[in-house]
DNA sequence: TTCCTTTCTTAATCTAGGTTAATGCAATCC
DNA sequence: GGATTGCATTAACCTAGATTAAGAAAGGAA
Protein backbone atom coordinates (compact mmCIF):
# COMPACT_ATOMS: atom_id res chain seq x y z
CA UNK A 1 0.00 0.00 0.00
CA UNK A 2 2.13 3.02 -1.39
CA UNK A 3 -0.02 4.99 -3.99
CA UNK A 4 0.98 8.74 -2.69
CA UNK A 5 -0.56 9.17 0.59
CA UNK A 6 0.17 12.31 3.25
CA UNK A 7 -0.68 11.96 7.02
CA UNK A 8 -3.03 14.51 8.17
CA UNK A 9 -4.36 14.85 11.66
CA UNK A 10 -7.53 16.71 12.46
CA UNK A 11 -8.89 18.39 16.38
CA UNK A 12 -12.37 16.97 17.25
CA UNK A 13 -14.97 19.63 15.12
CA UNK A 14 -12.75 20.42 12.72
CA UNK A 15 -14.82 20.93 9.61
CA UNK A 16 -12.74 19.23 6.91
CA UNK A 17 -15.13 19.80 3.95
CA UNK A 18 -17.87 22.25 3.15
CA UNK A 19 -20.57 21.21 0.51
CA UNK A 20 -20.29 23.46 -2.59
CA UNK A 21 -16.85 23.27 -2.52
CA UNK A 22 -14.14 21.80 -5.10
CA UNK A 23 -12.37 19.22 -2.68
CA UNK A 24 -10.96 16.00 -4.83
CA UNK A 25 -9.44 13.78 -1.47
CA UNK A 26 -10.83 10.52 -0.21
CA UNK A 27 -9.84 9.95 3.73
CA UNK A 28 -8.80 7.09 5.39
CA UNK A 29 -8.96 6.99 8.85
CA UNK A 30 -6.45 5.64 10.67
CA UNK A 31 -7.38 6.16 14.09
CA UNK A 32 -10.12 8.67 15.35
CA UNK A 33 -13.40 9.36 14.17
CA UNK A 34 -15.09 11.27 10.76
CA UNK A 35 -18.41 11.84 9.66
CA UNK A 36 -20.12 12.97 6.27
CA UNK A 37 -23.18 14.82 6.25
CA UNK A 38 -25.79 17.23 4.71
CA UNK A 39 -27.95 20.45 5.52
CA UNK A 40 -31.47 20.84 4.22
CA UNK A 41 -33.57 23.99 3.64
CA UNK A 42 -34.69 23.70 6.95
CA UNK A 43 -31.12 23.52 8.19
CA UNK A 44 -31.95 20.30 9.47
CA UNK A 45 -28.55 18.10 9.10
CA UNK A 46 -28.64 14.38 7.70
CA UNK A 47 -25.71 11.99 8.34
CA UNK A 48 -24.39 10.59 5.56
CA UNK A 49 -21.80 7.88 7.41
CA UNK A 50 -19.35 7.64 9.54
CA UNK A 51 -15.85 6.43 9.40
CA UNK A 52 -13.67 5.11 12.12
CA UNK A 53 -10.03 3.18 12.16
CA UNK A 54 -10.76 1.24 9.00
CA UNK A 55 -12.90 3.15 7.17
CA UNK A 56 -12.70 5.37 3.94
CA UNK A 57 -14.29 8.64 3.80
CA UNK A 58 -15.20 10.77 0.68
CA UNK A 59 -17.92 12.32 -1.27
CA UNK A 60 -18.98 10.82 -4.07
CA UNK A 61 -18.99 13.28 -6.89
CA UNK A 62 -16.16 13.57 -9.39
CA UNK A 63 -13.06 15.41 -8.73
CA UNK A 64 -14.14 18.56 -10.78
CA UNK A 65 -17.76 18.79 -9.39
CA UNK A 66 -18.60 20.67 -6.41
CA UNK A 67 -19.08 18.77 -3.12
CA UNK A 68 -22.53 17.37 -1.58
CA UNK A 69 -21.57 16.99 1.98
CA UNK A 70 -19.81 18.39 4.32
CA UNK A 71 -17.01 16.48 6.46
CA UNK A 72 -16.40 16.83 9.84
CA UNK A 73 -14.43 15.25 12.97
CA UNK A 74 -16.18 13.58 15.93
CA UNK A 75 -12.64 13.05 17.47
CA UNK A 76 -9.33 13.94 17.20
CA UNK A 77 -8.94 12.16 13.72
CA UNK A 78 -5.25 10.99 11.83
CA UNK A 79 -5.87 9.48 8.56
CA UNK A 80 -3.99 9.24 4.98
CA UNK A 81 -5.36 11.56 2.30
CA UNK A 82 -5.46 10.71 -1.30
CA UNK A 83 -6.27 11.86 -4.43
CA UNK A 84 -10.13 10.48 -5.98
CA UNK A 85 -11.19 9.72 -9.26
CA UNK A 86 -7.62 8.16 -10.56
CA UNK A 87 -9.33 8.50 -14.26
CA UNK A 88 -9.27 5.02 -15.57
CA UNK A 89 -11.37 4.61 -18.76
CA UNK A 90 -15.26 4.80 -19.49
CA UNK A 91 -16.04 1.02 -19.55
CA UNK A 92 -19.12 0.37 -18.10
CA UNK A 93 -17.62 -1.53 -15.39
CA UNK A 94 -14.47 0.87 -15.03
CA UNK A 95 -14.24 3.11 -12.03
CA UNK A 96 -16.19 5.90 -13.57
CA UNK A 97 -18.96 3.75 -14.22
CA UNK A 98 -18.94 2.46 -10.48
CA UNK A 99 -18.52 6.50 -8.97
CA UNK A 100 -21.09 7.21 -11.05
CA UNK A 101 -23.53 4.57 -9.65
CA UNK A 102 -22.39 5.42 -6.15
CA UNK A 103 -23.42 8.96 -6.50
CA UNK A 104 -26.99 7.59 -7.31
CA UNK A 105 -26.93 5.80 -4.23
CA UNK A 106 -25.71 8.94 -1.84
CA UNK A 107 -28.01 11.17 -3.54
CA UNK A 108 -31.15 8.34 -2.62
CA UNK A 109 -29.55 7.61 0.69
CA UNK A 110 -29.89 11.44 1.06
CA UNK A 111 -33.42 11.50 -0.32
CA UNK A 112 -35.03 8.85 1.77
CA UNK A 113 -34.30 10.35 5.18
CA UNK A 114 -34.83 13.84 3.85
CA UNK A 115 -37.56 14.63 1.34
CA UNK A 116 -41.17 13.69 1.65
CA UNK A 117 -43.46 10.81 -0.67
CA UNK A 118 -44.29 13.76 -3.05
CA UNK A 119 -41.08 15.31 -3.49
CA UNK A 120 -39.62 11.92 -4.28
CA UNK A 121 -41.92 11.33 -7.03
CA UNK A 122 -40.96 14.51 -8.30
CA UNK A 123 -37.86 13.69 -8.39
CA UNK A 124 -38.18 10.52 -10.11
CA UNK A 125 -40.54 12.17 -12.97
CA UNK A 126 -37.49 14.36 -13.65
CA UNK A 127 -34.76 11.78 -13.59
CA UNK A 128 -36.66 9.36 -15.48
CA UNK A 129 -39.43 10.86 -17.49
CA UNK A 130 -40.50 8.18 -19.55
CA UNK A 131 -40.76 5.67 -16.98
CA UNK A 132 -44.18 7.27 -15.28
CA UNK A 133 -45.31 5.50 -18.60
CA UNK A 134 -43.33 2.79 -19.21
CA UNK A 135 -43.75 1.25 -15.39
CA UNK A 136 -46.79 0.32 -13.38
CA UNK A 137 -47.58 2.98 -10.21
CA UNK A 138 -47.43 0.05 -7.70
CA UNK A 139 -43.75 -0.19 -8.79
CA UNK A 140 -43.20 2.65 -8.66
CA UNK A 141 -44.24 3.10 -5.14
CA UNK A 142 -42.15 -0.28 -4.48
CA UNK A 143 -39.26 2.23 -5.29
CA UNK A 144 -40.42 5.49 -3.36
CA UNK A 145 -40.92 3.34 -0.21
CA UNK A 146 -44.35 4.07 -0.05
CA UNK A 147 -48.07 2.02 -0.35
CA UNK A 148 -49.25 2.27 -3.95
CA UNK A 149 -52.55 3.76 -2.52
CA UNK A 150 -50.41 6.54 -1.02
CA UNK A 151 -48.82 7.38 -4.19
CA UNK A 152 -52.94 7.50 -5.60
CA UNK A 153 -53.42 9.58 -3.30
CA UNK A 154 -50.57 12.32 -3.81
CA UNK A 155 -51.17 12.37 -7.35
CA UNK A 156 -54.91 13.07 -7.30
CA UNK A 157 -54.28 15.92 -4.70
CA UNK A 158 -51.57 17.01 -7.30
CA UNK A 159 -53.60 16.80 -10.18
CA UNK A 160 -56.55 18.82 -8.27
CA UNK A 161 -54.11 21.81 -7.72
CA UNK A 162 -54.14 22.98 -11.35
CA UNK B 1 -14.79 -0.96 -25.26
CA UNK B 2 -14.73 -4.44 -26.19
CA UNK B 3 -14.06 -6.85 -22.75
CA UNK B 4 -15.76 -10.11 -23.30
CA UNK B 5 -19.11 -9.89 -23.48
CA UNK B 6 -22.39 -11.50 -24.47
CA UNK B 7 -25.75 -10.21 -26.02
CA UNK B 8 -28.82 -12.02 -24.67
CA UNK B 9 -32.32 -11.34 -24.98
CA UNK B 10 -34.97 -11.64 -22.21
CA UNK B 11 -38.78 -11.99 -22.28
CA UNK B 12 -41.30 -9.54 -19.93
CA UNK B 13 -41.56 -11.06 -16.73
CA UNK B 14 -38.72 -13.64 -16.69
CA UNK B 15 -36.69 -13.73 -13.96
CA UNK B 16 -32.91 -13.40 -14.32
CA UNK B 17 -31.72 -13.64 -11.24
CA UNK B 18 -33.05 -14.92 -8.01
CA UNK B 19 -32.34 -12.96 -4.32
CA UNK B 20 -29.81 -16.03 -2.71
CA UNK B 21 -28.33 -17.91 -5.19
CA UNK B 22 -24.71 -17.10 -7.07
CA UNK B 23 -24.98 -14.63 -10.11
CA UNK B 24 -21.46 -13.15 -11.07
CA UNK B 25 -22.91 -11.40 -14.37
CA UNK B 26 -23.48 -7.50 -14.56
CA UNK B 27 -25.95 -6.65 -17.57
CA UNK B 28 -25.54 -3.35 -19.79
CA UNK B 29 -29.29 -2.68 -21.20
CA UNK B 30 -29.18 -1.77 -24.93
CA UNK B 31 -32.85 -2.12 -25.24
CA UNK B 32 -35.70 -2.97 -22.62
CA UNK B 33 -35.76 -2.21 -18.90
CA UNK B 34 -34.85 -4.08 -15.83
CA UNK B 35 -35.36 -3.77 -12.30
CA UNK B 36 -34.33 -5.03 -9.17
CA UNK B 37 -35.68 -5.55 -6.13
CA UNK B 38 -35.95 -7.70 -2.71
CA UNK B 39 -38.55 -9.02 -0.71
CA UNK B 40 -39.07 -8.57 3.40
CA UNK B 41 -40.69 -10.95 5.44
CA UNK B 42 -43.94 -9.91 5.20
CA UNK B 43 -43.56 -10.08 1.40
CA UNK B 44 -43.39 -7.28 0.11
CA UNK B 45 -41.41 -6.06 -2.36
CA UNK B 46 -39.02 -2.36 -2.54
CA UNK B 47 -37.36 -1.85 -5.62
CA UNK B 48 -33.94 -0.75 -5.19
CA UNK B 49 -33.51 0.52 -9.04
CA UNK B 50 -34.37 0.25 -12.33
CA UNK B 51 -32.37 -0.10 -15.30
CA UNK B 52 -33.63 1.34 -19.56
CA UNK B 53 -31.34 1.65 -21.34
CA UNK B 54 -27.88 2.99 -21.54
CA UNK B 55 -28.10 1.65 -17.68
CA UNK B 56 -26.53 -1.12 -15.95
CA UNK B 57 -28.15 -3.39 -13.88
CA UNK B 58 -25.79 -5.25 -10.74
CA UNK B 59 -26.52 -6.37 -7.42
CA UNK B 60 -23.92 -5.13 -5.35
CA UNK B 61 -22.20 -8.44 -3.97
CA UNK B 62 -19.14 -10.25 -4.47
CA UNK B 63 -19.01 -12.86 -6.80
CA UNK B 64 -18.40 -15.67 -4.70
CA UNK B 65 -21.67 -14.21 -2.34
CA UNK B 66 -24.73 -15.10 -2.27
CA UNK B 67 -26.89 -12.27 -4.23
CA UNK B 68 -29.37 -10.32 -2.38
CA UNK B 69 -31.78 -8.96 -4.64
CA UNK B 70 -34.05 -10.24 -7.57
CA UNK B 71 -33.40 -9.09 -10.83
CA UNK B 72 -36.34 -9.02 -13.56
CA UNK B 73 -37.61 -7.62 -17.28
CA UNK B 74 -40.32 -5.00 -17.03
CA UNK B 75 -40.29 -5.58 -20.98
CA UNK B 76 -38.33 -7.43 -23.68
CA UNK B 77 -35.17 -6.89 -23.15
CA UNK B 78 -31.67 -7.07 -24.96
CA UNK B 79 -28.49 -6.23 -23.12
CA UNK B 80 -24.74 -6.96 -22.59
CA UNK B 81 -23.65 -9.47 -19.95
CA UNK B 82 -20.35 -9.18 -18.26
CA UNK B 83 -18.70 -10.83 -15.17
CA UNK B 84 -18.40 -8.83 -11.94
CA UNK B 85 -15.76 -8.14 -10.08
CA UNK B 86 -12.58 -8.26 -11.46
CA UNK B 87 -10.59 -9.01 -8.99
CA UNK B 88 -7.76 -5.95 -9.06
CA UNK B 89 -5.64 -5.22 -5.95
CA UNK B 90 -7.30 -3.94 -2.53
CA UNK B 91 -5.94 -0.85 -2.13
CA UNK B 92 -8.05 1.82 -0.62
CA UNK B 93 -9.78 3.15 -3.43
CA UNK B 94 -9.38 -0.16 -5.56
CA UNK B 95 -12.30 -2.28 -7.50
CA UNK B 96 -13.02 -3.84 -3.91
CA UNK B 97 -13.36 -0.81 -1.87
CA UNK B 98 -15.88 0.73 -3.86
CA UNK B 99 -17.41 -2.08 -4.27
CA UNK B 100 -17.75 -2.63 -0.59
CA UNK B 101 -18.75 0.84 0.08
CA UNK B 102 -21.66 -0.01 -2.43
CA UNK B 103 -22.66 -3.23 -0.87
CA UNK B 104 -22.79 -0.85 2.30
CA UNK B 105 -25.14 1.69 0.42
CA UNK B 106 -27.43 -0.68 -1.17
CA UNK B 107 -28.21 -2.11 2.00
CA UNK B 108 -28.78 1.49 3.55
CA UNK B 109 -31.33 2.13 0.53
CA UNK B 110 -33.20 -1.17 1.06
CA UNK B 111 -33.31 -0.45 4.53
CA UNK B 112 -34.65 2.77 4.90
CA UNK B 113 -37.73 1.71 2.88
CA UNK B 114 -38.39 -1.29 4.71
CA UNK B 115 -37.54 -1.58 8.03
CA UNK B 116 -39.00 0.71 11.59
CA UNK B 117 -36.71 3.33 13.11
CA UNK B 118 -36.12 0.79 15.98
CA UNK B 119 -34.96 -2.11 13.81
CA UNK B 120 -32.36 0.40 11.95
CA UNK B 121 -31.18 1.50 15.30
CA UNK B 122 -30.23 -2.02 16.23
CA UNK B 123 -28.67 -3.00 13.15
CA UNK B 124 -26.38 0.37 13.69
CA UNK B 125 -25.86 -1.06 17.02
CA UNK B 126 -24.22 -4.35 15.71
CA UNK B 127 -22.56 -3.27 12.88
CA UNK B 128 -21.42 -0.52 15.29
CA UNK B 129 -20.91 -1.40 19.00
CA UNK B 130 -18.62 1.28 19.91
CA UNK B 131 -20.04 4.42 17.99
CA UNK B 132 -23.49 4.04 19.93
CA UNK B 133 -20.73 5.35 22.93
CA UNK B 134 -18.39 7.35 21.13
CA UNK B 135 -21.25 9.53 18.88
CA UNK B 136 -24.10 11.62 20.63
CA UNK B 137 -27.80 10.41 20.32
CA UNK B 138 -28.69 13.08 18.12
CA UNK B 139 -26.17 12.14 15.38
CA UNK B 140 -27.04 8.69 15.88
CA UNK B 141 -30.86 9.76 15.17
CA UNK B 142 -29.07 12.14 12.44
CA UNK B 143 -27.66 8.96 10.71
CA UNK B 144 -30.93 6.61 11.44
CA UNK B 145 -33.21 9.47 9.66
CA UNK B 146 -35.03 10.12 12.71
CA UNK B 147 -35.41 12.97 15.66
CA UNK B 148 -33.79 12.77 18.79
CA UNK B 149 -36.91 12.90 20.54
CA UNK B 150 -38.19 9.62 18.63
CA UNK B 151 -35.05 7.73 19.11
CA UNK B 152 -34.85 8.48 23.10
CA UNK B 153 -38.55 7.32 22.83
CA UNK B 154 -37.41 3.82 20.99
CA UNK B 155 -34.39 3.56 23.51
CA UNK B 156 -36.69 4.10 26.63
CA UNK B 157 -38.99 2.13 25.92
CA UNK B 158 -36.85 -1.05 24.82
CA UNK B 159 -35.11 0.01 28.02
CA UNK B 160 -38.61 -0.89 30.15
CA UNK B 161 -38.83 -4.01 28.17
CA UNK B 162 -36.19 -6.41 29.71
C1' DT C 1 -16.63 26.11 41.76
C1' DT C 2 -20.42 28.68 38.99
C1' DC C 3 -22.37 29.87 34.70
C1' DC C 4 -23.66 28.72 30.17
C1' DT C 5 -24.47 25.87 26.49
C1' DT C 6 -25.59 21.66 24.61
C1' DT C 7 -27.69 17.17 25.01
C1' DC C 8 -31.13 14.04 26.54
C1' DT C 9 -35.63 12.93 28.06
C1' DT C 10 -40.66 13.20 28.69
C1' DA C 11 -45.11 14.43 27.33
C1' DA C 12 -48.99 16.50 24.49
C1' DT C 13 -50.42 17.10 20.10
C1' DC C 14 -50.34 16.65 14.98
C1' DT C 15 -49.74 14.52 10.41
C1' DA C 16 -47.87 11.72 6.57
C1' DG C 17 -48.40 7.65 5.23
C1' DG C 18 -50.00 2.69 6.36
C1' DT C 19 -53.86 -0.62 6.56
C1' DT C 20 -58.04 -2.43 5.19
C1' DA C 21 -61.67 -2.77 2.25
C1' DA C 22 -64.77 -1.73 -1.61
C1' DT C 23 -65.27 -0.45 -6.48
C1' DG C 24 -64.36 0.17 -11.36
C1' DC C 25 -61.25 -1.04 -15.23
C1' DA C 26 -58.16 -3.19 -18.24
C1' DA C 27 -55.70 -7.08 -19.54
C1' DT C 28 -55.20 -11.94 -20.08
C1' DC C 29 -56.83 -16.70 -20.40
C1' DC C 30 -60.38 -20.29 -21.32
C1' DG D 1 -67.66 -14.10 -25.71
C1' DG D 2 -67.46 -14.57 -20.42
C1' DA D 3 -64.52 -15.28 -16.50
C1' DT D 4 -60.64 -14.45 -14.02
C1' DT D 5 -56.86 -11.90 -12.41
C1' DG D 6 -54.27 -7.81 -11.52
C1' DC D 7 -54.11 -2.63 -11.29
C1' DA D 8 -55.66 1.97 -9.87
C1' DT D 9 -58.51 4.69 -7.15
C1' DT D 10 -61.20 6.27 -3.13
C1' DA D 11 -62.38 6.44 1.61
C1' DA D 12 -62.43 5.40 6.72
C1' DC D 13 -59.56 4.50 10.18
C1' DC D 14 -54.90 3.73 12.58
C1' DT D 15 -50.08 4.42 13.95
C1' DA D 16 -45.08 5.67 13.75
C1' DG D 17 -42.77 9.32 14.00
C1' DA D 18 -42.68 14.72 13.69
C1' DT D 19 -43.36 18.91 16.17
C1' DT D 20 -43.42 21.78 20.06
C1' DA D 21 -42.32 22.76 24.57
C1' DA D 22 -40.24 22.29 29.05
C1' DG D 23 -37.25 20.16 32.39
C1' DA D 24 -33.13 17.47 33.76
C1' DA D 25 -28.52 16.15 33.09
C1' DA D 26 -24.04 16.72 31.43
C1' DG D 27 -19.99 19.23 29.60
C1' DG D 28 -16.97 23.23 28.82
C1' DA D 29 -15.15 27.68 29.77
C1' DA D 30 -14.37 31.28 33.20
Amino acid sequence: MSIKSRTLRFKKGEIIQHAGELNSKVYFVMQGLLRSYSIDEKGKEHIFMFAPEGWTMGDATSANDPTELFIDALEDTECLVREKNPKRDGTPNGFKALAKRMLVLQRRVLMMMSVSAIERYEHFENTYPDLVRRVPQKMIAAYLGITPEALSKIRGERAKNR
